[in-house]
DNA sequence: ACGCCTGTGCGTGCCTATCTTCTGATAGG
């Protein structure tokens, strides 16, 4: 008995350790390599394989299960396999731990604030003993910072404002995050006895960019039996509290998980209100009042009776409305537009044919071209758009003229064997900072789909880069307006930018305008996205794919696009191949 | 640290604009 125990907790303990957390803990290590001044070509490696496991299809523990599985993976030789075996194992890497002895980890969180690299970071520790960002603060509120060789108020000033962002930023994770912890903790739960419905509620299931925490609604016979497998979950770090419908921990990566156990009458009600938004649920309150009706987590009530509370749409239904998408719930208009009967048929992963920005192996990409066309072919897309960085962007090694020659002939050889998909020929090019293209009229002119982004020069003016962009859209090849504003989540803010100057021009020049679906930037958000259907201008949700796994985001993009309002005709990419060539213009 | 390679090892994103700065650090995918 005690044997087993053993070996089910040890079997639950591996599981409970993720690509992300793999990931994770590699990029910390990398990070701390760098503040040391390590050789820049063994930090570069760490972050390869970071980033290899972000965007791993399959859990890494699959691969480790057979001999040299790993290995396989580009830039995993036989010493990070190792690594990524014993992460697997333990949770955590001795080289990490050896690092943080002499270089503590708060200088890696140091190092999210603009302005500051590793070499700043080890001097702030050096000269001033700074080790945590509360520290920071300490001494750049006290004008310390300035006394540093380098530092000027000028970059004080930066930091202090920096400081702030980080601070407004906090506590959120990435929705794609959650949802790397949240699935196999759903898993952990779903077998145990007597649970009959399990759902994560709150901001996660309205698909929001990111969430503040993981609120977990169960409905159970024996709810002790729920609540001992979710505090003995390996996962957790720390339990805040331990009731029998209510439990809350932390676990190792900082994530705030709450677990409310109701009896099957009440689950549709509780649902309700655990799923929000808080704006949404006292509207719908405010409906029950009028009929006289009481609405709570437990259920809808005339009086003392109960009335409904088993199912979500028993309780919309009881005070007149029917069932709204999670993703809607936000208290923008949806209830009244329920009420009249006139939501929106939202748009569906399903609904989308193809792709409209993906790198290869010619610019950025990690997958080839062949492998990248394939990988969409057997996704049954109608088309892709192969769509790599021009010479300006270096970092990515952008393609010239030239390049983009060679790469149509290649194209032309793969459609000729690829009968079923159409292979689209296009460029992401660079907006100068005049609002020029970096790409000749010639090379412009002979592609199929011209999506246009900027990559440099974010501290502009807001009127500079309006118009910038707005130029750029002028321009009569310009298909496809790439992640609008720049963000990225929890890294980066939006460049200043007047929305809807450019959605304005997006519409006249028949633009049309990206949701990214890279799960960082997610960029038209859900805000601007409504604003631009609002504006009557026309989505593509795309991808952005840097590697044949990462054709998967579109999912994040489609929650996005959902939660903007936007049917499938909103979204360019849902039409077939012959009705998308007309919207391109010519 | 990897990957290619056979040298008891070498080259690798590896460059460039900009600002935080005045010689160096950061940022860009």
């Amino acid at each position: 008995m005690i044997v087993d125990a053993r070996a089910h907790g040890r079997r639950v303990r591996r599981a409970a350790v993720e690509n992300v957390d793999v990931a994770r803990i590699f990029d910390e290590v990398a990070d701390l390599l760098e503040i040391e001044g390590a050789n820049p070509f063994r930090v570069r490696a760490y972050r390869a394989a970071a980033r290899t496991m972000d965007t791993l299809g399959a859990p890494a523990r699959d691969l480790a299960a057979r001999a040299d599985g790993l290995e396989t993976l580009p830039g995993i030789g036989a010493d990070l396999a190792g690594k990524i075996r014993t992460i697997l194992e333990t949770g955590d890497l001795p080289l990490r731990r050896q690092l943080t002895r002499r270089t503590p980890a708060g200088l890696v969180e140091m190092m999210r604030i603009p302005g500051l690299g590793p070499k700043r970071a080890k001097l702030l520790y050096r000269k001033l003993g700074v080790r945590t960002i509360a520290q920071l603060e300490k001494a750049a509120s006290a004008g310390r910072l300035r006394t540093l060789p380098g530092f000027k108020q000028a970059l004080e000033a930066k930091i202090v404002q920096g400081l702030r962002e980080y601070h407004a930023r906090q506590g959120r994770v990435r929705l794609s995050d959650a949802d790397a912890y949240a699935a196999p903790l759903v898993e952990h739960l779903r077998s145990t006895p007597g649970l009959s419905r399990i759902d994560v509620a709150g901001s996660y299931r309205r698909r929001r960019d990111t969430v503040g925490d993981l609120d977990i609604l169960a409905a159970a016979s024996r709810p002790r039996l729920v609540a001992d497998r979710f505090l003995t979950y390996p996962g957790v770090a720390r339990v805040e509290a331990h009731g029998t419908t209510r439990c809350a921990v932390v676990l190792a990566s900082g994530l705030h998980v709450d677990l409310r156990i109701v009896p099957a009458v009440s689950y549709g009600a509780a649902l309700l209100y655990f799923t929000g938004s808080k704006a949404h649920n006292i509207a719908i309150r405010a409906l029950g009042v009028k009929r006289r009706l009481k609405v709570n987590e437990y259920g809808v009530f005339r009086g003392t009776r109960r009335i409904g509370g088993r199912r979500e749409e028993e309780v919309c239904g009881a005070v007149g409305l029917p069932c709204i998408p999670p993703e809607l719930r936000e208290d923008r208009g949806e209830v009244d537009a329920a009420r009249e009967g006139r939501l929106p048929h939202l748009v569906e992963l399903a609904d989308i044919r193809g792709d409209l920005h993906v790198h290869t192996t010619d610019t950025d990409g990690r997958s080839t071209l062949a492998d990248m066309v394939e990988a969409c072919r057997a996704r049954g897309y109608a088309y892709v758009a192969i769509t790599d960085h021009t010479k300006a962007v270096r970092v990515a090694g952008g393609l010239t003229a030239a390049g983009f020659r060679r790469q149509f002939r290649e194209i032309d050889r793969l459609q000729a064997r690829t009968p079923g998909l159409t292979i689209l020929k296009g460029a992401e090019v660079d907006i100068l900072d005049d609002g020029t293209l970096d790409l000749d009229a010639g090379t412009l002119a002979a592609l199929d789909v011209v999506v246009v982004a900027v990559h440099s020069k974010f501290a502009m003016s807001q009127a500079a880069m309006t118009r910038r962009i707005v130029t750029a859209l002028q321009h009569p090849c310009v298909h496809i307006l790439a992640h609008p504003t720049g963000r990225l989540i929890g890294r980066r803010e939006p460049y200043a930018l007047d929305m809807t100057a450019v959605l304005r021009a997006a519409r006249d020049h028949g633009v049309l305008v990206e949701i990214n679906a890279q799960p960082d930037r997610l960029d038209l958000d859900d805000v601007h996205a409504r604003m631009a259907v609002d504006a009557g201008v026309r989505l593509v949700v795309s991808t952005d794919a840097h590697s044949v796994d990462e054709l998967a985001f579109l999912r994040h993009g489609v929650d996005q696009a959902r939660r903007a309002w936007c049917r499938a005709a909103d979204v360019a990419n849902t039409r077939s191949t012959a009705a998308l060539g007309r919207l391109l213009k010519t």
